[in-house]
DNA sequence: AATAGACCTGAGTA
DNA sequence: ATACTCAGGTCTA
């Protein structure tokens, strides 16, 4: 029986320069939820091997973070949060200057989205359930993986929360092919043997020391690192380059990322029925010339602003045409 | 070198 | 009710 240890503190970052809701269930991580009791809105989630709850002040933001008792030694729970979410990360200054470079910009900007830091192996195993596959899903199928293979921190707001699994935790004593047929009998469908043959991969290249490299490297020397795994494409390696490598420039291409680049920022793709590799480059690099180093951030902008769930409600005839 | 089709699953639409 | 489409794509023929 584990008893979580908690520690409570308080970060600088302004309701101004950050939106958890966009940032924290906008498709970036799969692992956080909205917890409403009443007048207070909290956002809690496992990250970094630790249970937080958020929430929200017009000044800064107030955490409670806990971690299984055996784990070892103090930890600065400030600083972790503080990393997690950037807030070294002057976004203000950015938007500035991606809507002065961009007459579209203006139209996407709603509330501050954030690009966290997150952990590459979490990163990497999530993006590759994305593919042709919707957040909820996606989320429900990480959130299975975590109760099976991942330790248990406590009991907090009614269940129970684990920390996402270590590549021990999802090896141990298994072998590729039975990794592949636990999580096939789970319904990740054929992503299961992607997962499974990708992670002995990554154990041979290194595990996390690998990640530290690709860390270091260019970006485009690690983007093309990652697309030797099997189901990693160039899409999901960007998704890991912008998310978990510091590789700010990287723009992931989806299906968002597509058709807001037909209708707003190169009409003569209209035509496209789906996005080929000489397209993804064509678009990705668009966004690259036209927001700079931090192109990424940007799109992650544009991303939340495409998401269904984030768009104002509009009467059905106009939702229709908005799809089209 | 470039392009269709297949591919697991499940929620939403027609 | 039953089929079809779509979702943060990738691989292969």
């Amino acid at each position: 029986m584990t008893k979580a240890i908690k520690s409570s503190g308080k970060i600088c970052l302004k309701a101004k320069v950050c939106d958890l809701e966009r940032t924290l269930l906008g498709g970036q991580s799969f692992r956080w939820r909205k917890l409403c009791s009443e007048p207070e809105v909290k956002y809690c989630g496992v990250a970094l091997n630790t249970y937080w709850e958020l929430t929200p002040e017009k000044d800064h933001i107030a955490y409670d973070a806990h971690v299984a008792d055996n784990t070892a030694a103090k930890i600065n729970f400030t600083a972790l949060l503080s990393d997690y979410l950037r807030a070294d990360f002057d976004l203000e200054l950015q938007q500035k200057n991606w809507m002065q470079a961009d007459e579209n910009f203006k139209k996407f900007v709603g509330q501050p989205v954030r690009i966290l830091a997150q952990e590459p192996l979490e990163n990497i195993i999530c993006f590759m359930c994305s593919q042709n596959n919707n957040i909820k899903r996606i989320s429900s199928m990480v959130q299975w993986l975590c109760s099976t293979y991942g330790n248990k921190i406590g009991h907090f707001n009614g269940q129970d929360e684990f920390s996402f699994p270590t590549l021990k935790d999802l090896q141990g004593g298994r072998t590729c092919s039975q990794l592949d047929a636990e999580l096939r009998a789970a319904k990740f469908g054929y992503r299961a043997k992607f997962i499974a043959r990708s992670l002995t991969e990554i154990e041979k290249l290194g595990g996390l020391d690998w990640f530290e490299q690709l860390r270091r490297m260019p970006y485009a020397e690690a983007r093309e690192a990652l697309v030797q795994l099997p189901g990693i494409g160039y899409k999901v390696a960007d998704c890991i380059c912008l998310m978990s490598l510091n590789h700010l420039q990287s723009v992931p291409v989806d299906t968002h990322i597509f058709k807001l680049a037909q209708r707003h920022y190169l009409p003569h793709l209209a035509s496209q029925k789906s996005v080929t590799s000489k397209i993804y480059e064509e678009i990705a690099q668009h966004f690259q010339q036209l927001h700079g180093q931090y192109a990424g951030w940007a799109q992650a902008v544009l991303f939340c602003a495409d998401l269904p769930q984030f768009q104002p409600k509009l009467e059905p005839s106009a939702a229709k045409k908005r799809k089209k």
